[in-house]
DNA sequence: CCCGGAACCTGAAGGC
DNA sequence: TGCCTTCAGGTTCCGG
């Protein structure tokens, strides 16, 4: 599923792609992946402007356009963005999967928008804040402190695998990252946010960069339909350490993990190492 | 306001 | 072999 580590790989990987260059045509097959205006708006205000920078908010990826518009994207749980050649040879775990809309370029590329559970949505509005609506801090940034996360825990009293899952908390953390930051922080996951002691704030934000700054250098998690625009895979499943690894081995303490249900997600956690309280 | 649960969606996987 | 049920999770909505 992209989270924030997939979506920076993907806003890497596509502005050599699509930074200086032209809408020519867009084709939308299925009408509710466009959110914002109408199918024909949506169309008729791309074709035409060029794409002068990419960006990311959270889960969103943001393309810039040339009379101050942007194009936002959110992928949900199956959404792709592919390139002319990715698109061509869909990698079998895609083969399903349908085309729901085609930007063409001036130069003859394409970029498809493929998304086998219909979730995803694309926006063209005057400005990202209008569709981003209320969402917390970047967790990357540089003014997201020790100290602004001790106050966003103290909050908060449901627990803390959902509070960081929640994105007007914290921007772009989802299931797996929120997983792998607490077992490197060990924590249970269903320790109320507020009870967090100083010490393990400060080990949760330390684990938090960690964790996405990783995952960013290893391209993303491919665990389930998350390709990078020319097809390839991320490789940043393979250092999960409980993430989707069901009664294997814990790396610290060799116990089995156990997977529990938190908010209805699927919550992977080491219970030897990740004590309750 | 805070919290938990259901709904949305569709291909995969497992049971009988 | 095939039908049926369950599962996956980002986000939104609703009820207590």
């Amino acid at each position: 599923m992209p989270e924030l580590p997939e979506v920076e790989t993907i806003k890497n990987d596509l502005e050599p792609l699509v930074v200086g260059r032209k809408f020519t045509e867009v084709t939308v097959d299925d009408d509710t992946v466009v959110q914002k205006p109408s199918v024909e708006e949506f169309g008729h205000g791309l074709v035409g402007r060029r794409v002068v920078g990419l960006g990311r908010r959270g889960k969103f990826l943001i393309l810039r356009l040339d009379n101050g518009r942007v194009l936002m994207v959110h992928l949900r749980m199956t959404g792709n963005l592919l390139a002319t050649e990715a698109c061509r040879r869909l990698p079998k775990e895609l083969a399903t999967a349908r085309v729901r809309a085609v930007f063409r370029f001036d130069d003859g590329s394409t970029l498809s928008f493929i998304d086998r559970r219909r979730m995803g949505r694309m926006w063209l509005a005057a400005d990202q804040e209008e569709v981003v609506g209320k969402l917390g801090p970047e967790p990357l940034a540089a003014d997201f402190t020790v100290d602004v996360l001790a106050g966003l825990m103290a909050r908060h009293r449901a627990p803390i695998k959902a509070v960081l899952c929640d994105q007007g908390i914290i921007a772009g953390v989802g299931n797996m990252y929120a997983d792998e930051a607490l077992f490197e922080s060990r924590i249970h996951p269903l320790t109320p946010a507020a009870d967090l002691s100083r010490a393990k704030v400060k080990r949760l934000y330390s684990a938090i960069q960690g964790i996405l700054t990783t995952a960013i250098t290893n391209r993303g998690a491919s665990v389930d339909t998350y390709f990078r625009p020319d097809g390839n895979r991320g490789a940043a499943h393979y250092q999960f350490k409980v993430a989707h690894r069901l009664n294997e081995n814990c790396p610290a303490c060799g116990g089995p993990i156990e997977r529990i249900r938190v908010r209805g997600r699927g919550t992977y956690f080491c219970p030897k190492c990740q004590r309750t309280g």
